[in-house]
DNA sequence: CAAACATACGAAAACGTTTTAGTTAGTTTC
DNA sequence: GAAACTAACTAAAACGTTTTCGTATGTTTG
C-alpha cells in the first residue's frame, strides 16, 4: 500500500502538504492539490486506519451491542432488519461497524472496555438486558450511545411506538366488533409496559371490560409459552373471541393449539400478532398484526448516533419514535361493523 | 486510558519492558512481570489497538462479506445463524469482526481496498456473487480467505454438504414409495448444482425416471416464484406425487398454491424443503426438509480462517463439508414403505 | 584471570498519520 | 523602502506500541 510518503516523494512536496492536501486544508494551492490527488488515485491510496485513529483518536467504527449470550439476536427478522439498515446507513456516512461482546480471546473484558479498546466513536445498545450493570456502566460513559426501545435518562433514544402501535391495533379489533379480547403480552420490560399502556388505553375509552384472566403473560418469541397461555384461554368458561399474541412468532404456538383443538382461524377465535414478519404475512391466512418499522429504527439510530458524534456540542439527547403500521390480514373476524367513534 | 508509559513509570521500569512483561517475553524477570502485570490490572489498562496494529501490521479483525446490496442479507435464517455462530467462535479466538462493503461515506471503494483499509487479517465470504470482479479480486490477493458454499482454487472452502442432503432427502421421499418426485431448483449456482447432482444420483440409482417437467427453475427465498413453479406442476397431465422446494422459505408459496387448489398436504400432495428453519419446524404440519448446520459451517470457518491467518506456513487451503441432518416432518405421505435397497 | 556467556533490562527507531509552529518568498502599505 | 501581510509550503513532534540492538551486571569456564 501506499503511504503519504510516496505520494509526497512522487510529488515532490513534503508527507504534510500531502495529507494537507488530502484533507481539504485551505493553504494549499489548488494546483498541488490537484496534483496530489492524482497522484494518490494513481497510487491507489488509502489512508492508513491504524495510524490516522491512533493520531486522531478517531476511528470511523461504531460499536454494536446486540444481545451477548443465548440465541435470539439475530434469528429475531426484527433485530436482523434493525441491524441491516443501521449497518447500511452506517456505512454511508463513513462508519464501519463492530461488535461489542464480553471478551476478546481468553481475555475478559467489559464492554465499555471493549469499546475502548477498539475506541468506538459511538455505540448503539439494542435488545440486550438493560439492567445489566456492564450495560448501565456503558451508558453512563462519555463514550456517545443511542439506545433502542429503551430511554434512559440523558440519552439518546429510538423508540418502536409501541403505544400508539397496540392502540391502532386494539382499535382495529374493537372496530370490528370484538369485545373479548384477550392479551398474552411479553415479560414485564419497557416495550411491554407500553403496550400494555395502549392496551387498556382503547378498551378503557370503549368501555369493554377487561377480566383479569384475559392478561396473561408469556415468554417473547417462544411459541411453546403462548401455546400454553392459549390453552388456558380457550379453557375459560368465557373465552376471549380475539387474542393478540406478544409477536408474530409467538402467534404460531398458538395456531397450533387453536389447530389441534379443532378450532378455525377466525372462524372460531380471531387472533392478531405484532411485528410484521415476512413469514407471517406469507402464509395462509395472513397474520392481522402491527408491522414495526425496524429499517426505519436502524436509520434513524445511526443518523442520531453519528451527529451526536460529529456535532458533540449542538446535538442533544432526545427520543425518536418510529411509527408501525397495522396491517389488517385475515385473521380478525368482523363480528360487528361498530360505529366508529 | 492508561498507557505503557504511565505503568513504565508506576513499575519504575521502561516501556519497552511493560511491553515484553505483558507480551511474555523471556527475557524479563519473574518479579518484573508480576509486578507490571499488577499494575496494568490495577490500572485498567488496555493497549491501544491502533498503536499495536500500526506497529504489528496486524489488527485482530476479520471481514464478514455478507451480501451487499437487495435484502436478503441476514434476513435468511441460514445466514444469520452462520453470521451469529462465526462472530461467537471469531471471539473465543480474540477477533472481532468487520462487515466489508463496497462504500464507505461518499469514498467509493472496492471490497478490497475496503479490507485493506480496516487492515483485516483475513476475510469471510459468503451469500455473494461470486462471479463479481471484486469478489474475485479479493479472493486472488494476499489475504487470507475462507469462502463458503463455493471453491475457489487455492482457496479454503466450507461447505454445506448440498450432495449428500439431497441425496438423503430424495432418498427418504423414495423410500416412502415415491417415485413421481419433481424438484424445483434455484437458480443455476455451484449450490444448485450440487443438490441437482444428488438428486439424480438417487433416482438413477433406484431406476426411477424424471421427466423434464418435473425439473423447474425458481429463484431462492422467493414464494411467488416457487408457487409459479408449484402450479405448473399440478398443471401437468401426470403431476408429481411429490415436491421438494429449493428452500423452507419458498414452500411456503408452493404450500399457499396447493391450499388455493383444494389440495391437502401430505393428503393429495407431499412436498419437502431444504434448510430447516425454525418457523417451518414450528408450523404444522412440520416441513419434511434438510437441516443445513450453518452454525457448523460458522464455526469452521472462523476456525478455519485463524488457523490460516497464525499459521501460514503449515496451513494450507482445504475443503471442509459439513453434513446436515434430515428431518422427516410430516409432509410426506407414506406411498408404500419400499424395502431399502 | 581473562574470555566467554547468561540474565535482565533500557534506548531508540519505527509504524503512517495529523497538526502546530515555523519559514520562505512575494506583495502591499504608508 | 522598511514594515507588515499573505500565500504556500515544510520540519518536526506526537499518537502508543513493538522490537532490535545494546549495555551493565554477574557467573562460568579453561
Amino acid at each position: 500500500m501506499a503511504t503519504l510518503r510516496q505520494i509526497a516523494q512522487k510529488c515532490g512536496v513534503s508527507a504534510s502538504t500531502v495529507s494537507k492536501a488530502l484533507n481539504g486544508y485551505s493553504d494549499i494551492s489548488w494546483e498541488t492539490i490537484s496534483l496530489v490527488k492524482k497522484t494518490a488515485e494513481e497510487m491507489g491510496y488509502f489512508p492508513n486506519a491504524a495510524a490516522r485513529s491512533l493520531k486522531t483518536n478517531k476511528t470511523n467504527n461504531l460499536g454494536v451491542l446486540f444481545i451477548d449470550d443465548m440465541q435470539s439476536g439475530l434469528a429475531h427478522e426484527y433485530f436482523s432488519a434493525l441491524l441491516e439498515s443501521f449497518k447500511a446507513k452506517a456505512e454511508v456516512l463513513g462508519y464501519d461497524i463492530t461488535f461489542i461482546s464480553r471478551n476478546l480471546g481468553n481475555r475478559r473484558m467489559s464492554y465499555l472496555e471493549h469499546c475502548r479498546y477498539r475506541k468506538c466513536d459511538g455505540v448503539v445498545i439494542a435488545c440486550v438486558d438493560f439492567e445489566d450493570s456492564q450495560v448501565r456502566e456503558l451508558i453512563n460513559s462519555d463514550i456517545p450511545v443511542v439506545t433502542i426501545d429503551h430511554v434512559f435518562n440523558g440519552r439518546t433514544a429510538i423508540l418502536s411506538d409501541n403505544v400508539k402501535g397496540m392502540t391502532d391495533l386494539v382499535s382495529y379489533i374493537a372496530g370490528q366488533g370484538h369485545t373479548k379480547i384477550a392479551f398474552i403480552h411479553g415479560e414485564d420490560t419497557a416495550v411491554t409496559r407500553k403496550r400494555l399502556a395502549g392496551f387498556h388505553k382503547v378498551l378503557g375509552e370503549k368501555r369493554i371490560g377487561i377480566p383479569k384472566e384475559y392478561l396473561i403473560a408469556a415468554r417473547y418469541h417462544d411459541p411453546a409459552s403462548s401455546r400454553k397461555a392459549t390453552q388456558a384461554l380457550l379453557k375459560l368458561r368465557d373465552p376471549p373471541s380475539c387474542i393478540i399474541y406478544p409477536d408474530d412468532f409467538s402467534f404460531i404456538g398458538g395456531m397450533n393449539e387453536i389447530d389441534a383443538q379443532g378450532m378455525k382461524i377466525p372462524g372460531d377465535i380471531s387472533v392478531a400478532g405484532y411485528d410484521g414478519q415476512t413469514m407471517c404475512q406469507t402464509i395462509r391466512p395472513h397474520l392481522t398484526t402491527l408491522r414495526q418499522d425496524s429499517r426505519g429504527l436502524g436509520i434513524a439510530a445511526a443518523e442520531s448516533l453519528v451527529k451526536s458524534i460529529e456535532n458533540p456540542v449542538t446535538d442533544t439527547p432526545h427520543i425518536i419514535t418510529i411509527p408501525g403500521e397495522l396491517l389488517p390480514g385475515d385473521t380478525v373476524k368482523i363480528l360487528q361493523k361498530a360505529n366508529y367513534t
